[in-house]
DNA sequence: AGAAAATAGTTCTAGTACGAACTATATTCC
DNA sequence: GGAATATAGTTCGTACTAGAACTATTTTCT
């Protein structure tokens, strides 16, 4: 086979590499705070509103429906979050933070957001907007490809 | 705690989602090829060379070296890759992919091109650069921060 | 040379990723 | 109304992840 053209390969580099080290830096101030990245996640979702479904969570976190009820396991081991039946569906619940729960994220997303700010000082709004449109648009490649199906597969 | 200015947020959910896309429409076609996304990041980094130490490989692939260990276990079991003991220092092992290995890297790596490539066609050269140079500025506000402040928050 | 510190790789644990199979409930359609 | 199908969530198996503790070698420093 012909090796086709690679002239994508750096920017495909420069993306994996760009989102590790993001997560990497921000997964070891949120490990500091005492959740897991996607605990984290989870939380940050569901603060400041009624609940949702798990469903509608997998979809706002990225995280697939197997995983997710073990970490919604372990945030209600920790008394950080409820499941309640759905009154609509009876197939369905509502993961919902606990006072608690809601009191940890009052506390730690803004702590959060001021973990990161600092680091987009030396990026202009302008900069920054290019920056998602051309990202958005490059996810926009891949998902009718991919992540569609697999999304609609579930 | 004040919530600090949010203007980055669109930036790091556009860079998450885009990467996991990424990886979801390469990993589905590098799984169909009979191959973890590590597995095939460890044989695309080795194809072609005369080997290298399990530490170059995780600088290259990302892959920590407690990770390391099982991802290269598992290929040595598949017969792509043997150990060899490093001829300058003890306790460095170099791994390297066997002739079985070779052949599946020259039979993988070109299809898995030829699977990326056409995702590209609405983007020029000059847009690819540009989004590179722009990733690779954001990662590096990452980085030194990762490392340096990770240290010294503890 | 010899003690102290650094490094390469392995092992261990808890948690996460993904796909597939499964249960239970809803929806569709004839 | 009832069968076929779709959907929400759980469970399971294999593999990967970060981090920490550990062994075995260098390297450094005096």
């Amino acid at each position: 086979m012909v090796m086709p053209n690679k002239r994508f390969m750096p920017v495909l580099r420069a993306l994996v590499e760009c989102a590790q080290s993001f997560e990497r830096y921000s997964g070891v101030h949120v490990r500091a705070l005492g959740l897991t990245p996607s605990q984290f996640d989870i939380i940050a979702t569901l603060g400041n509103t009624g609940g949702m479904s798990c469903k509608e969570l997998g979809e706002k976190t990225l995280i697939t429906k197997g995983t997710m009820t073990g970490v919604l396991d372990r945030l209600e081991k920790k008394a950080l979050l409820t499941r309640h039946e759905s009154p609509i569906d009876g197939r369905s619940w509502i993961a919902k933070l606990t006072r608690k729960g809601q009191a940890l994220f009052d506390d730690i997303f803004p702590a959060h957001l001021a973990h990161l700010s600092p680091l987009f000082t030396h990026f202009s709004d302008a900069e920054l907007i290019v920056l998602c449109q051309q990202l958005n648009r490059l996810r926009a490649a891949f998902e009718p490809a991919s992540a569609t199906d697999a999304l609609d597969a579930q």
